[in-house]
DNA sequence: GCCAACGTTGGC
DNA sequence: GCCAACGTTGGC
């Protein structure tokens, strides 16, 4: 029996999709599309449940870092924009059969950090050193994260 | 824009 | 199944 609710980070990058987007999104919510990498994809199939917490990374940003927490709403299903030809995340070997290789969960804001959480704080905030995100060369888009740390970050976002 | 690190592809 | 070439990620 695994512990719930488990906790996730996912990255976005602001310029496309940013916290602040979520918090204007018709129920805060949004569809996580777009996650072309398979052992993400395998998370989010597997492991995401409806009520497990998020933490929302802007990557790609100046300073990159966590910019809110949200919680999982829908669990997983087919991303449609896999097979929409038009659609920057179109995935030509994904619709041999009509169907998505590729899926998305469903995530609902909670709340914005009071200040994002960059990541220089991060890697300089002790009980936070092991975590995926401050390891050399990782670049996973979908990360597990520890109840401590989790604790941890929230904390720093003024939101413990 | 650079580039290290990692994932994917495809010829063999 | 190996592995070189290529593409992507993402901090800087």
């Amino acid at each position: 029996m695994i512990q719930r609710p488990r906790f996730w980070l996912m990255k976005t990058e602001p310029e496309v999709f940013s916290f602040d987007d979520l918090m204007r999104a018709p129920r805060q919510t949004t569809c996580w599309e777009g996650v072309r990498n398979y052992q993400a994809r395998n998370m989010m199939r597997d492991d995401f449940k409806i009520g497990d917490e998020v933490l929302v990374y802007h990557s790609n940003a100046t300073p990159p870092g966590v910019a809110g927490v949200a919680r999982v709403v829908r669990e997983a299903y087919p991303d449609p924009a896999a097979l929409d030809p038009d659609s920057e995340y179109f995935d030509e070997k994904s619709g041999a059969h009509g169907e998505s290789r590729w899926v998305m969960v469903d995530i609902q804001a909670v709340a914005p950090a009071q200040k994002l959480v960059s990541l220089d704080v991060i890697r300089n905030t002790a009980g936070l050193e092991d975590m995926l995100l401050v390891k050399r060369g990782q670049r996973l888009s979908i990360q597990p994260v520890t109840l401590a740390e989790w604790q941890i970050v929230c904390r720093l976002c003024g939101l413990a």
